[in-house]
RNA sequence: GUGAGUGUAGCUCAAUGGUAGAGUAUCAGACUGUGGAUCUGACCGCUGCGGGUUCAAGUCCCGUCACUCACCCCA
């Protein structure tokens, strides 16, 4: 009988990485809060057809990806393999449109895509992402792009690439994708075997390629910055010039795109050197027609979502905060009435507090003391019993001083 | 889905095809009212799992599972 395992692609997050985890999360609520944006926590499943109709039939997500399930009702359900769907789904739901001012949001949660783990993949991996449901002005797409930027720069992550472009619209992009298609299919003789293939299902991704001989080829075809419509042309300007107005330093990369089909206009991606294979830190764009192609008003959105995993290994060189945290130790079992009601005491005065129950001699509570780095251990024995105190050791300078039980917290805090 | 590498004690790693070991951690003692050091001792393994070859397999072969990395995809 061998032992059971955490199912392949998901992992356990405990000390001391789940510090970097909780630092994270109250600086996501932290920052945001300030910018006004309102947590939304959605289901983790969905109907299918939720994601099918929002991200796109065609999708590697939605095609390869899903973890799809049928209830005992027969309904299909899916585990999220991301939430803008969810968010949107939720605010035409609930007609958040009217109710809530401002309509942004954001979320923190986990997300679940069938896909080959590796570094900074999993397939129960954590998203945080925000959703920002307005017009259609370019600096909106900017503020959301710059909140990003300056997110990670505020955790310590300054060594970023932000990368742009704008990917059209419905009234643009398939004659772009038309014309290229065409110069693709002119030289198709002398592209790699994969790309060949790309030209019909994904002629974007031969851009991607890493043969060098397709690269140099790719490098000649038509890019979408020169065939957007007046209207996408104009409003990608915008958010350049408004980028360059906050500093924002970015990559212009004609030919990033997205893997949702949601996207309209912007998109944008963050990469970090220090990622391997998987270096995107967070990704997104505009979405102006999804929330009408989902029941909702004709109303633009914009948002990012930002892999988690992948900030927690820049953060893990964090230090785990440091609780001032206080060792009951008792010289006999006979004090350890005394010693429950100490720490009972202490920690309703706030302090964290760890009684050793069954240690035999003070030797063994001390060292004990030591490996959880308590800052002071407090002995009960005869003496401190009979004189109704307690002996305080500070474990750091190794003073000892007794101190009357009615004066214990007070010292404690003059005594940091 | 494709490819490569790696699976030995809680952890880090050894072991020409020939008795599975070390360091570290843990526990106990030296040391019965005081930690970090030192010394002594103890515990610790179906060598990922299943087959095969062999007198003999941790070691070679096949399969499988897991992990890691890359392709792919993406956050």
């Amino acid at each position: 009988m061998s032992a059971i395992q955490a199912p392949k692609g998901t992992r356990d997050i405990f000390a001391p990485e789940v510090h970097a985890w909780q630092h994270l999360e109250a600086a996501i609520r932290d920052y945001y809060g300030r910018y006004l944006y309102q947590e939304i926590r959605t289901p983790l499943f969905e109907h299918s057809e939720l994601f099918s109709r929002g991200i796109g039939e065609q999708t590697e997500v939605v095609q390869k990806e899903m973890y799809t399930f049928r209830d005992k009702a027969d309904r299909s359900l899916t585990l999220r393999p991301e939430n803008t769907a969810s968010v949107v789904r939720a605010a035409i739901e609930h007609n958040l449109f009217e109710a809530l001012a401002p309509l942004r949001f954001f979320y923190i949660g986990p997300m679940f895509r069938y896909d080959k783990p590796q570094k900074g993949r999993y397939r129960q991996f954590h998203q945080f992402g925000v959703e920002v449901f307005a017009d259609d002005a370019p600096q909106v797409d900017a503020e959301v792009i710059f909140s990003a930027v300056d997110f990670l720069r505020r955790l310590g992550i300054a060594q970023v690439q932000l990368e742009l472009n704008s990917v059209g619209c419905p009234n643009c992009r398939p004659a772009y994708l038309k014309v290229l298609r065409q110069a693709a299919q002119d030289r198709s003789a002398d592209l790699c075997e994969d790309c060949r293939r790309k030209i019909d299902s994904n002629p974007l991704r031969i851009f991607d390629c890493k043969q060098h001989a397709c690269s140099g080829i790719a490098a000649s075809f038509p890019v979408i910055g020169d065939h957007l419509c007046p209207e996408c042309r104009e409003h990608f300007a915008a958010v350049r010039e408004t980028l360059s107005w906050m500093n924002v330093p970015f990559l212009l990369n004609p030919r990033l795109v997205r893997g949702l089909d949601y996207y309209t206009k912007t998109a944008f991606e963050v990469t970090s050197g220090q990622l391997g294979a998987q270096n995107a830190l967070l990704g997104g764009g505009r979405y102006n027609d999804l929330i009408r192609e989902l029941g909702g008003p004709d109303m633009a959105g914009i948002g990012f979502a930002a892999g988690m995993e992948r900030l927690v290994l820049h953060l893990e060189h964090l230090a785990a905060p440091r609780p001032k945290v206080l060792f009951v130790a008792t010289a006999d079992p006979r004090w350890l009435a005394h010693a429950v009601q100490l720490a009972q005491v202490l920690r309703s005065e706030g302090h964290p507090v760890y009684v050793d129950y069954q240690s035999k001699n003070l030797k063994k509570q001390f060292k004990k003391a030591d490996r959880i780095a308590a800052a002071f251990t407090l002995v009960l024995a005869e003496d401190e019993v009979r004189d109704g105190a307690v002996s305080v050791k500070n474990m750091a300078t190794q003073e000892q001083v007794k101190i009357p039980l009615k004066d214990l917290n007070a010292w404690l805090k003059q005594n940091p």
